[in-house]
DNA sequence: GTTGGTAG
DNA sequence: CTACCAACG
């Protein structure tokens, strides 16, 4: 879920088109994706795209076509998988997996009774990650010729110290707790940019970029305040004080400075956040469990490959997969062309 | 979430 | 060409 502090960061946001992303390197939280594309990529009923043997496929399906439309701008993907989850994160993990199996047995339910949308709706709210997908993941990664690193713990906190250490453009995921992690820059919503128009008006869901100077430059506050605004909000760490929302974390943090000194002017907070769990979270953030032991190997775009695990061995269409991999070719091979036109010219 | 066919 | 919607595995 991550820290929700949407409303703080909105004035700061810019909407880049995916043209600006075009050789840019991006560490992109996979699992942040995995979760994405459970939700949504199912039968009607709610039921998930699967293989010959029943395995759910929806994660490759996302993965796949996601991956597809990024290079084919060009862009250059790297992917960054969770390790380890750190011992604070526990009960949120464990009230997680309650809420899932809880919707699937409404899901179930609703099923029996032939209510497809209630039945959709459940299975939606109970998606969750199976372990046979992050071993197929990574093979279709390697496959596609997209490097990964795994973390030793959160993959935001290895992504964000992937863009500090200036080895990628940006972070990519749809939270934030990206800048409690210290990350420079985050991009959300990097998705294929679809216009859709209401009374002639435009919408669409934008691509928006951060940065986190300019994050704190807006608040009027440190990157240590605003570990301590998102422990206040709540964070996957810790539950928050009930009633403290983002205006009034901002308040209290600006107002009072630091955590310690909200609670000395307000003693009745001091039993929702006890100082030891306050200490540990913002360890959690501000020295972060991260590693310099990867590499980011690109591999070839092996399409034979892609056919054979997609199709022979996950039950994809062959049509539908030849077909986007060969207008992959055809792009890059036109862009290829377009760059050495222009030098040639230059 | 993305594709691809169909109707306007 | 856009809007809509079923299908995708």
């Amino acid at each position: 879920m991550g820290v929700k502090i949407t409303e703080l960061v909105s004035a700061t946001r810019r909407t880049p088109s995916i043209m600006d992303l075009a050789n840019k390197r991006l560490a992109i939280d996979a699992f942040n994706w995995l979760y994405s594309f459970l939700a949504p990529i199912r039968l009607t009923d709610g039921s998930m795209l699967q293989d010959d043997q029943g395995l759910a496929t929806s994660h490759l399906s996302g993965f796949f076509f996601r991956n597809i439309y990024l290079l084919e701008n060009r862009i250059k993907p790297v992917y960054v998988f969770d390790g380890k989850p750190s011992e604070l994160k526990r009960e949120t993990v464990a009230k997680r997996a309650e809420a899932r199996q809880e919707a699937n047995k409404r899901a179930e339910e609703a099923k029996e009774e032939g209510a497809v949308e209630e039945a959709r709706k459940y299975s939606e709210a109970g998606a969750h990650i199976e372990k046979h997908m992050i071993p197929e993941c990574k093979r279709l990664f390697e496959l596609m010729g997209i490097p990964y690193v795994e973390a030793p713990s959160e993959g935001e906190a290895q992504a964000a110290h992937l863009v500090n250490k200036n080895d990628v453009y940006t972070a990519v995921s749809q939270d934030y707790d990206c800048f409690l992690f210290g990350a420079r820059s985050l991009l959300r919503n990097l998705t294929q940019q679809k216009v859709r128009r209401i009374q002639g008006k435009e919408y669409r869901i934008e691509m928006e970029s951060y940065d986190l100077q300019g994050v704190l430059k807006h608040l009027g506050i440190s990157h240590a305040q605003l570990v301590d605004l998102g422990i206040l909000i709540g964070t996957d760490f810790n539950p928050g004080i009930k009633g403290v929302g983002q205006k009034t974390a901002l308040r209290y943090v600006k107002e009072y400075g630091s955590i310690e000194n909200v609670i000395d002017k307000k003693p009745d907070l001091a039993q929702h956040l006890p100082m030891d769990l306050v200490d540990r979270v913002r360890k959690v953030f501000l020295e972060p469990d991260v590693t310099d032991d990867y590499e980011m190997v690109e591999r070839p775009f092996d399409p034979e490959g892609l056919v054979e695990f997609l199709c022979k061995e996950k039950s994809f269409s062959e049509e539908r997969v030849n077909k986007r991999i060969a207008t992959l070719q055809r792009e890059l091979k036109k862009a290829s062309q377009q760059s050495l036109d222009s030098f040639l010219s230059s």
